[in-house]
Parts: C-alpha cells; structure tokens; sequence
DNA sequence: TATATATTTAGTCATATAGCTAAATATAGA
DNA sequence: TCTATATTTAGCTATATGACTAAATATATA
C-alpha cells in the first residue's frame, strides 16, 4: 500500500472516540485483554471486538492470543506518531475507571459482561 | 475543549483522502487559493470549501483573506503532528498535477472552474 | 467427547458524512 | 451604485459507519 493510504487508514482508525480511548489506555496499560477494553468502554462485546480489528487492520494494534482471552497492544512503528499521540492522550482523566476494572480477576470481568448482556436479571 | 475532544477533532479532520491531500499540497506550499485546491481536488467548490472549513474548525489550517480570494496555510500548532504529517505524507505522487496549477494566474483557474461547475458547453 | 465461554462475524438499523446543485454573501471594479 | 465573481451556506441524496443482537468460531475444562 502507498504511504498516503496507509496514512489515511491510520487517520480513520484514530477518529473515533472509542478507538481513541483505546489508545490511550494501552498508553497507559502495556498490554489489555478484550475483555477489559469492552469493560472500559461501556459498549457490547461485538462492537468492541470491531474497534479493536479496525485499529489492528491499521497497525495501531497488535494482539497475543492467550487461551480463551486475546490480549492488545500498541503496535505503532512511528516514532512521531506514538509520541503525538503520547502527548495528546495524557490526561489521565481520560482513563477513569480502568484501573479498577484492570485490578479485576479476567474471568469476573467477563462473567459480569455475560450478565449485563443477555440476563439483567442476574446483576441482583 | 478537553485535549481529548481537541485530540478526536484533529483525527476527524485528517481522516478523510480529500483533507489529506490538502494538507499535502500545504505541506510542500506554504499558501494555497481556494481556487487552486479546489482545480487540485476535481470536486465542487463548495465540497472543497467544506473540508477547508472542518480542517479550519480543527486548527490545522488557517486562511487569510486577500480580496476576492481566500489564501489558505497550515497551522497547525503541534510540532509533533506536523513532523508526522510531513514524514507519512512526504511522498511527491501525492501532488500529481499541482505544480501545473499554482503556476496558472488565479483568475484563469477559476474562469476554467465556472466553465466547468456551471455550463459545459462554454468549455469549447 | 461434551459443555462452557471469550471473541469474532453476520445482519440490521440509525446517524454521520461526502458529494452535488442552487442560493446567499462579500468583495473588486466599471 | 451596479455588475461580476470567489467563496460559503443551505438543502438534498447516496454511502459509510457505529451501535445493537444473534449466530458462528475457537479454546479450556469436566
């Protein structure tokens, strides 16, 4: 792919606020599991695991399979691009609440998720 | 605006292939005419005028009124962004067709736009 | 092997956005 | 002042995209 395509995928994949919040925890976060992204960003599995192949498609991401759990990071090859967006994302404030759901057991994380998704009536 | 809204509106502007090539044409000429980027693009001066005015409301550019004409250059504040931009968009092919342009008066490039937008058969 | 489960893919819907034409605005020059 | 004209705004349409649910896939464990 040309350079200028290869920019435009990483712009698109960069402009969402979701795929941007991404960023910014893995900023924060070496490495984190589907599972606590989804968590992160309040939104269903499906849509989050979309987010995640978009930023993956772009080079941003780069994900390990781990068993059962699939675990992402920052794959950015530029320099100047990881730092612009370094210096963009540092606020913490972007990553509220992570560090709790991070601190969490995997498999809690999940089985709250199932709950939420399909059986409120489980959340009791 | 949150750095991170600001961050998000940066990505939006940058994330589309017509914005880009402005910002290309920008980065290798210091000041553009609406016109001429208009004539660079091939779209309706009103779609470019659009984008101009979403990478405007973004910081990436700013303009600078000169009469009946609109001269436009980046401005974008980051030295970072702009050393991505200028390394990810640096490849020449990009500005296919430019050169011919600039080198026209500016009243010519836009005659030959009304001709176009408006009434076919004045082409002749 | 059979079941449970983390993730992805498929399919649908609503909204966002890029393109166009036509009309409005603002400036230059007769 | 009046006309020409460069640019923007308004209004429309088609496509792209983000959200969801349901179904499919792949892996761990009984």
């Amino acid at each position: 792919m040309k350079d200028f395509d290869k920019t435009l995928k990483v712009t698109k994949a960069l402009a969402d606020g979701n795929r941007l919040k991404i960023v910014a925890a893995l900023l924060e976060y070496d490495e984190l599991c589907a599972c606590v992204i989804t968590e992160f960003l309040g939104i269903a599995g499906a849509t989050a695991s979309r987010h995640l192949s978009i930023l993956v498609n772009a080079g941003v991401l780069a994900s390990r399979k781990e068993g059962r759990w699939i675990h992402y990071r920052l794959s950015i090859a530029d320099n100047l691009l990881r730092a612009w967006l370094k210096e963009s994302l540092s606020d913490k404030a972007n990553l509220r609440g992570l560090a709790k759901i991070v601190a969490s057991p995997l498999d809690e994380i999940c089985r709250k998720q199932r709950g939420i998704s399909c059986c409120p009536v489980n959340n009791k």
